[in-house]
DNA sequence: GCCGTTTTCGGCCCGACTGTTTTCAGTCG
């Protein structure tokens, strides 16, 4: 059982007490447990084995019994009665924006309702809008957000479906006469979210490969099975598509897998209009030692990466050899939004520090929480004094490596800063974000966020959009103004690379780029796992057509913080 | 539930917004 699956019962394990009514406190020690277990920086099974459970801060003594009751049985009975007397349709409700465990209960209590279909159904029929605290607008909010999480239906987020696909790889390229397997798809084209796992499989014996996978732990049944491939259901909901093809036609295979159709068909229009001899020359070829560089220059293309494959002006341009230079993972250099154990992180400025070093950059800027942030322990004005004493001190300590003093400072309601200018002034990397009242009109929000533009202190603006991928939509927003914005102050705009905010998104971060705006990929870390996930953002940045020049953290510090201080 | 230069119980902890109300409970970050 691996962390994430653990986290993923203690959280359940939360939602579950908080529908039976349990105590604030017990409820936030299993969100706390679940959160510090998925960022664990070892397989909890590890700890556990080595006996060091409850040396891990916030894993007390019941937790960590209950950790060994599912790593010994693979099971938990509180978990499993708590199931049983909480149907997991509820647990569904629950998620809804605007709907907790009070009005959950409560809509089951007078109406039965325990599932997001009887809820979509009770809506329609207008029959919530005189329960008790609900009304119409609740009632259409209710629909309207189901609506939208049956649209997404089966699209994972791309971190879950990257790991479950290099899980199945590392499987199969084990098994006997697989010669070579990767990812197509969406997957490789590092699209947002994922409707299902597309792997190609360079093997003669398909049924073997077939047979094999329908064996794996991750699988739970087969969905359709053909003589040169199958699809199967995973226990994480998301399918997995297997084409098993001839080692000779793998490249192509794979190529043709990628996608997008928009890009693909393009690509055969001009295949068509060389009149087969691209065609021939491709099947004339020694067919091994063909790549899929080869394609493309067979139409007298560049090479287009897996990234920009989705018909927006990729094939133009690469037929006029003006594809861009993409910014690349090694050319990131630092990383600008991080959270400590200062403010609701689990890692401390030191290891945090220590990680990024580890992944060859040459700095890192701590921004926790503002003062009004309660909930994530948001530091006084006092708090982030001393803090900035105290990374001043570590810097003396190391040379190759700096720390910027940084602050994630939230942009009230009404536009200003939780912070005084005087103190913003004095901070390295200021990054301004929406942490509050998500449910202003479109007016307001923009306002709020020209507001938090115009102030000369602040560098970059946090999670733009505000979107959840699969949980919420971005706030009201007038994009539009906030880019001119942005351009004419000079202001740095986030891509957080979170698997689930990818905010900027690609298209969004593209239009960035096209007005002159500088991004900035950040991993918007609270422990060190989630610092790993600075891929997620850069491949955002790559299919918003990014190049170095376009990312302010591709910059050396010494360059970056007069960058910043330009303003 | 966890935690403890507070040692075994008591603290942890929060204000703002929303939609429903006409004074507030529920939700949220």
């Amino acid at each position: 059982m691996q962390n994430e699956e653990i986290a993923w019962i203690f959280h359940e394990l939360a939602d579950l007490l908080e529908l039976k009514g349990e105590e604030y406190f017990k409820i936030r020690a299993y969100r706390n447990a679940s959160r510090i277990l998925a960022g664990l920086d070892e397989p909890v099974k590890d700890a556990w084995k080595g006996g060091r459970l409850n040396k891990i801060p916030g894993i007390g003594k019941n937790i960590a019994a209950k950790i060994n009751e599912l790593l010994t049985t693979g099971n938990l009975k509180k978990y499993q009665e708590l199931l049983e007397e909480f149907p997991p349709g509820l647990l569904a409700i629950i998620t809804l924006p605007g709907l907790g465990p009070k009005k959950a209960g409560m809509i089951r209590e007078k109406l039965g309702i325990t599932s997001l279909e009887e809820l979509a159904a009770a809506a329609r029929e207008k029959r919530l809008r005189n329960l008790p605290g609900l009304g119409v607008r609740t009632e259409d909010e209710i629909l309207r957000n189901i609506e939208l999480r049956q649209s997404q239906a089966g699209r994972a987020l791309l971190d879950l479906a990257r790991n479950i696909a290099a899980e199945l790889k590392g499987y199969l390229e084990l098994l006997p006469g697989v010669a070579r397997v990767e990812a197509g798809g969406s997957l490789r084209r590092w699209k947002e979210t994922v409707g299902d796992i597309d792997l190609v499989v360079a093997s003669d014996d398909p049924n073997t490969v077939i047979d094999s996978l329908a064996g794996h732990y991750r699988i739970s049944h087969i969905l359709e099975k053909g003589y040169d491939g199958a699809k199967f259901q995973t226990k994480w909901g998301i399918a997995v598509e297997l084409e098993i093809v001839p080692e000779e036609v793998f490249t192509l295979a794979l190529f043709r897998n990628t996608g997008s159709h928009a890009h693909f068909e393009k690509l055969q229009g001009l295949f068509e209009k060389k009149e087969n001899s691209a065609a021939a020359a491709l099947l004339g070829r020694n067919r091994g030692e063909m790549a899929e560089q080869d394609i493309y220059a067979m139409l007298d293309l560049q090479y287009i990466p897996p990234e920009l494959r989705e018909d927006r002006g990729e094939v133009e341009a690469a037929l006029e050899k003006r594809l861009p230079d993409l910014v690349k993972l090694e050319a990131i250099k630092g990383d600008l939004h991080v959270h400590s154990t200062w403010s609701d992180g689990v890692a401390d400025i030191e290891q945090l520090a220590g990680r990024a070093k580890a992944k060859g950059y040459q700095y890192m800027a701590v921004t926790d929480h503002s003062r009004s942030l309660h909930i994530a322990r948001g530091l006084s004005l006092d708090k982030l004094h001393e803090q900035h004493e105290v990374i001043r001190e570590l810097n003396k300590k190391q040379e190759d490596f700096r720390i910027l003093t940084g602050i994630e400072v939230d942009i009230l309601p009404k536009g200003e800063l939780d912070c005084p200018d005087e103190v913003l002034k004095e901070i390295d990397v200021v990054v301004a974000s929406v942490h509050s009242a998500f449910k202003q009109d479109r007016e307001t929000m923009t306002a709020r966020l020209l507001s938090a533009m115009e102030n000369r202190n602040v560098d970059i603006i946090g999670h733009p959009t505000g979107r959840l991928l699969n949980q919420r939509e971005g706030y009201a927003l007038d994009l539009e103004r906030v880019l001119e914005a942005a351009a004419g102050y000079g202001t740095i705009l986030e891509i957080n690379a979170s698997p689930n905010r990818l905010d900027l998104s690609d298209v969004n971060a593209r239009r960035a780029k096209e007005k002159g705006i500088k991004l900035a990929i950040n991993t918007d870390a609270h422990d060190l796992k989630r610092l790993d996930e600075m891929p997620y953002g850069v491949a955002v940045g790559r299919r918003a057509w990014l190049e170095e020049e376009d990312v302010v953290n591709t910059m050396p510090a010494g360059k970056l913080l007069k960058y910043l201080r330009r303003r």
